[in-house]
DNA sequence: TGGTTGCATAACTGAATGGTAATGTACAAG
DNA sequence: CTTGTACATTACCATTCAGTTATGCAACCA
């Protein structure tokens, strides 16, 4: 577990960003996560639905555990994972400073597509 | 330019939050971005800030291009580049659908909380 | 015209990535 | 105690990546 902070507000560190970034980066990765936001899963489960060997997703599994992204449990011989929100918490908020910028781009489109409305209707 | 779509509904190809998210997972690439958001800049502006040589930048750059992130104008022998949000707000709609998740982690913080709290208050 | 500025491109290098097959290991079940 | 299941680990390979130096090229400037 990561050590515990009050707030919600303790910001990621680069390298952090740049783990949650580079898991987030490939589709596989994505879709492990897509799988676990409906709960937690063994590692069988996970590989059945790629064409993938157990080992190549053992290793995906590694790159979202070191990003933060999941954990580790363990139950009999399954070890199943657990997503881990936090750092997409952190990726979000990143995203957040941005969000301004593509707001005003459908600004933009909006004044564009009035414009087009005006045309038609003289 | 993108092709141009209507709507801003339209969701990204796999592929294009692979290029996304991997443009994102370098802290310069994320610096090259802040910067542009406070308006377009040269090469040589944006090198400045860094120990790294001029090429290293353009290939930055190349990557931030690639993924649609950034934009390039001429001006003289100028390239200026200009953010574009659109991929921005496209990664945000990807983080959107883990926002529950993440919420429930923080409300799950803050019974932590007050349960701290209401020992301290007997 | 000839030099300088601004940037791109090419060729190279070392390290990281994403996959494989083969093997090792802990646990459970007969 | 032996066997099977679930997973990790290792060794290996091809590809990509992040940086370098060297070079090319177009546009401005004296």
């Amino acid at each position: 577990m990561q050590p515990f902070s009050y707030a919600s507000s303790n910001q990621p560190s680069s390298a952090q960003l740049d783990a949650t970034f580079g898991a987030l980066a490939d589709p596989t990765r994505r879709a492990i996560l897509a799988r676990l936001a409906t709960g937690p899963a063994s590692v069988s489960e996970l590989t059945a639905p790629f064409q993938m060997t157990q080992p190549a997703i053992s290793k995906h599994l590694r790159v979202l555990e070191k990003a933060g992204l999941i954990s580790r449990s363990q139950d009999a011989q399954r070890r199943p994972r657990t997503i881990e929100a936090q750092p997409l918490a952190q990726a979000n908020e990143w995203l957040e400073r941005y969000r301004e910028l593509w707001e005003a781009r459908y600004q933009q489109l909006d004044s564009l597509l009035d414009e087009m409305k005006s045309m038609r209707t003289p």
